[in-house]
DNA sequence: CTGTTAGCGCTTTCAT
DNA sequence: ATGAAAGCGCTAACAG
């Protein structure tokens, strides 16, 4: 059996308290113990046991995230930059991939609570007005990123803006004709529920000032993912008076489009033109014209935010922090002035 | 503060063994106590802290896996079978990822430890030999995934058929001249370094049983990922006599050769041939002739082959478990009879 | 400064 | 079948 804090204190010859004191590096310790003590540390290759840690501590000295992980590049990203601000905090990460409806609710029911995780990261999931009472109840700090909700501290990008600058720059080339590609609008499980929506708001305002009027058949909606997206560009393009230009809310979403012009023929940006939502690794890959946003800093920003209001004294619902980086137009190769 | 099992037992009026009982489904317990503690349960809103009964159990319920995390799309999909077969174990997935060499060891040290976790899964990172014997002295069982390593359980596919496969591909279209473009095969920090030894090796076999001689140049390496690939496919692309055929060791690398040719406006594959392998998601957008491998059913396994070590009664050890997974042609679009 | 002691919440003998 | 008690390894409050 591996060795404990006894085991320390009798080989150095103090007391159990003193070996706990240096290691939590209390200054009550003496230099010569303090010495003694760690080398006998040092000998029997002590490490303490963390679950005896948080027990005692009562803290668990982990941070959940919940994420509709893997299917999105996006997410992917994100965790990445949770995982790098996390890496030498003390905490251990603990993820939830969420696939399904039930598991959403599952997680959420379960996952916030104090002898669980001393803290939750919530990506691109909105919780329902009954979630957010719940988890204010349960004294689990929770920061959302990705998305927002009544009360509860978040890290976003201007998704409004972001729509309304990818929808702009097609108005600028001279598009008239411009459609919507995005995950459904009302379907609280829909993994970019906010966001979507968001950037579509951005995206009506653009053709609002723009005098256009929009045509509820230029947008488009269905399940994440570039099959779908596909499908819908296919039923878009074959419109009696197909847009010019498609504003994809994602792309991986755009990547579906761009397939379905290759499929139909259609030349990109010559007779359409595609834009694009996050810039993921793949975008420049493509030349997908898109709006950039800071998907690994949003991780490390939520995790910032989750520190402080778990080391805040306060009742962490007291404070409302709420973030939002700034979007980036990136023009690549597939946006263009439209066909005369 | 929550209910504790105390609570629980005073309120329904029964010891705290009881309650702990009902909790743990023993059928030493009369049904109509187990109905009553049930009930003041539900009452009371308790659920068990996982942290204390990990202390009195000696267990942690948490996996760890720790694997050159979000670099690699393929890494990411391993990661998915990974947590989805964890999903309903009652095993929590703690992850780490691993982006540089310091990381690498300083988990590989700190994390296969009784304390930490029951079992850690390890992607694509072999441990060094002295590494080795300490996970082995540690007890905590551990398996690798793809990769291997002396005297550990490991799940893999056969990369030296994958290698083989795919050569013997580009040799019956017709190709001579094929290179091979992969991560540098010595350092053992490159992230896929034996699955590319190995692919590297059915490379080399297949050229060999053709009667092809195989050229020192043909073989370029390099840290993965695009940018370098791309960097290295100008070379080859450069040569006095440029291969006909390439043979990336990852989609991800195959991307990057895709751009170096389209950089030189070499037409693909009319006058070069580019095979991959992974199969990762874009592969098919892409168009990408690959090697596909089930990169999600490997995570599953290697959690499958973890749960059965950390419940068998003898040392983990003892009975080393090898499962090797089978990999299969996609031929898509980038390969083809060479120019003539 | 340092040793001792009382929990943290749960599981598990050991009696009964 | 069930209650009482010991103990998992650690921290923190309490005496010195």
């Amino acid at each position: 059996m591996r060795a404990t804090i006894r085991d320390v204190a009798q080989r150095a010859g103090v007391g159990l308290g003193t070996v706990s004191r240096v290691l939590n590096n209390s200054p009550l310790v003496s230099p010569e113990t303090r010495q003694r003590v760690l080398e006998v540390i040092d000998e029997l290759q002590y490490t303490p046991n963390p679950i005896a840690r948080s027990l005692s501590l009562g803290k668990t000295l982990t941070i959940a995230v919940i994420a509709p992980f893997f299917t999105r590049p996006s997410v992917v990203e994100r965790l990445r930059g949770i995982e790098a601000a996390l890496a030498n905090s003390g905490y251990n990460l603990v993820v939830f991939n969420i696939e399904s409806a039930e598991r959403r609710d599952a997680c959420l029911r379960e996952i916030p609570r104090k002898e669980r995780s001393d803290g939750v990261l919530l990506i691109s999931l909105p919780p329902r007005a009954e979630e957010i009472s719940t988890i204010k109840l349960s004294g689990v700090p929770l920061v959302l990123i990705d998305t927002y909700a009544p009360g509860l501290p978040y890290v976003v990008i201007d998704n409004k803006v972001g729509g309304y600058i990818a929808t702009r720059h097609l108005l600028e080339l001279g598009h008239q004709r411009i459609a919507y590609v995005s995950d459904p609008l009302e379907d609280p499980f829909s993994f970019g529920f906010t966001s979507s929506y968001d950037r579509y708001q951005g995206y009506r305002k653009a053709l609002r000032e723009a005098g256009i009027i929009f045509h509820e058949n230029y947008h488009v909606s269905g399940l994440h993912g570039r099959y779908e997206a596909r499908r819908l560009a296919h039923a878009l393009l074959s419109q009696p008076e197909p847009p010019t230009a498609i504003f994809a809310a994602s792309d991986t979403q755009a990547m579906g489009v761009l397939e379905a012009a290759r499929d139909q023929g259609v030349d990109i940006p010559g007779e359409l033109s595609v834009i694009g939502f996050d810039d993921i690794d793949v975008a420049e890959y493509l030349g997908l014209t898109t709006i950039r946003q800071p998907l690994f800093e949003s991780g490390v920003r939520g995790v910032e935010a989750l520190l402080n209001l778990i080391n805040a004294a306060e009742d962490w619902t007291a404070t409302l922090v709420c973030e939002r980086l700034s979007v980036e137009l990136v023009v690549r190769k597939t946006t263009a002035v439209p066909a005369a």
